[in-house]
DNA sequence: AAATGTCGCAACCGCTCTTAC
DNA sequence: AGTAAGAGCGGTTGCGACATT
C-alpha cells in the first residue's frame, strides 16, 4: 500500500511524555477532521510523532467522554465480572465501561484487583485447610455436612467479617467491597461474546424473578461470591437450582446462556415447580 | 533531610489481524 | 495468492509522586 517503508523518510519522531501543546495539536486537528489514516495525523496536525502514538494518546488521554479518577466500585464489580468471563480482553471489558479505556482497565487490574483477587484466593486456601481438618474431625456424625457445604459456609462468614471490615471503611455506604455481580446490569452487558444485544428480540435471558424469595437471595449470594471468588463452591451450592448440564454450561461457554438454555427444563429444587417459563429463564 | 521503596499511570513495544494493492 | 501497511490489542517499561526508613 503507497510507498514502501524503506523508501519512506526516516523521520525522527519524538517519544515520551506529550506537552500541553502536543496534546492541544492533536486534539484541535482531530475534532476538526475525522482521522481517515492515523500515519497521515501527525503529519496533517505537525506533530513529532508516528501515527501509533497519536492514536493511542487521542484513545486514552484526549478522546472527549472519558472518565478520569477513580474506578467506582460498580466499576470494580463489573471488571471482575468481566475478567471472569472473557480474561485480559481489556478492550472489550472496556466496551462495557463508558468512558474507560482499555488502557485504564489494564492498569486497575494490574495495581488494584489482581492483588485483592490474590488475597481472597489465599483466604480461600486457608480457608480450604480448615474445612479439610474439620470435616475430617465430623465426617461420621454428620453426612449431611459435605466438604463443599462447609467450605461454602467458612468462605462466607471469613467474608462476611472481611466486608463488615471494609464497610467500616466504605464511602459511599456500599455494602460490601466483595465483587458482586448485579445480575441486570450483567445482562445489560451487551454482546459479551460479540453478538447482538442480550434484550433484543426473541430473548431467553436470566432474569431474578422466578425463585422464591429466600432462594433468590440465595443463588444471587452463590452466583456472586461463589462464581466469582471460588468456582468450586459455586458449582457446589447452585447445583441446588440448577441441572448439572446446565451448570456446566454456563461455566464452560462463559455464560453464553442467552440463546443456549431455550428448552430446559429447568427444576427449582425447593419448589420443584419450572422455572422456565416461555424460553425466558426466571432465576 | 536524604535515600530507598512502592505505587499508579502514561506510553512504548511487539505481535496479530485486517485491508488494500 | 502474496505482500506490505495500517490498525488494534495486550504486555511491559519508565518515570514521577508519594510513603517509609
Amino acid at each position: 500500500m503507497g510507498i514502501k517503508s524503506s523508501d519512506k523518510p526516516k523521520l525522527k519522531h519524538k517519544k515520551g511524555l506529550w506537552s500541553p501543546e502536543e496534546d492541544q495539536r492533536l486534539r484541535n486537528y482531530l475534532l476538526k477532521h475525522s482521522h481517515a489514516c492515523w500515519s497521515s495525523v501527525p503529519v496533517n496536525a505537525g506533530l513529532q510523532r508516528n501515527g501509533k502514538s497519536c492514536r493511542l494518546r487521542w484513545i486514552n488521554y484526549l478522546r472527549p467522554g472519558l472518565k478520569r479518577g477513580i474506578f467506582t466500585v460498580q466499576e470494580e464489580e463489573t471488571i471482575l465480572t468481566l475478567h471472569r468471563l472473557l480474561g485480559n480482553k481489556w478492550s472489550q471489558m472496556a466496551q462495557h465501561l463508558p468512558g474507560r479505556t482499555d488502557n485504564q482497565i489494564k492498569n486497575y487490574w494490574h495495581s488494584h484487583l489482581k492483588k485483592k483477587l490474590a488475597k481472597l484466593e489465599e483466604m480461600e486456601a486457608h480457608i480450604k485447610t480448615q474445612c479439610s481438618t474439620t470435616t475430617s474431625r465430623s465426617e461420621n456424625t454428620d453426612s449431611s455436612v459435605t466438604s463443599e457445604n462447609l467450605s461454602y459456609e467458612l468462605l462466607m462468614n471469613q467474608m462476611e467479617k472481611s466486608s463488615r471490615q471494609n464497610n467500616d471503611l466504605a464511602e459511599d455506604g456500599h455494602k460490601s467491597s466483595l465483587p458482586k455481580l448485579l445480575f441486570a446490569e450483567w445482562l445489560s452487558l451487551e454482546n459479551v461474546h460479540s453478538r447482538s444485544s442480550v434484550n433484543s428480540g426473541n430473548e431467553q435471558v436470566i432474569s431474578m424473578a422466578g425463585f422464591n424469595n429466600h432462594n433468590t437471595s440465595f443463588v444471587q449470594d452463590c452466583f456472586m461470591n461463589g462464581y466469582l471468588l471460588n468456582e468450586g463452591a459455586f458449582r457446589g451450592d447452585l447445583r441446588a437450582g440448577f441441572s448439572n448440564d446446565l451448570m456446566e454450561e454456563m461455566l464452560n461457554s462463559g455464560f453464553k446462556i442467552e440463546d443456549q438454555i431455550s428448552g430446559i427444563e429447568l427444576v427449582d429444587s425447593t419448589s420443584g415447580h419450572d422455572i422456565c417459563n416461555n424460553d425466558v429463564l426466571y432465576i
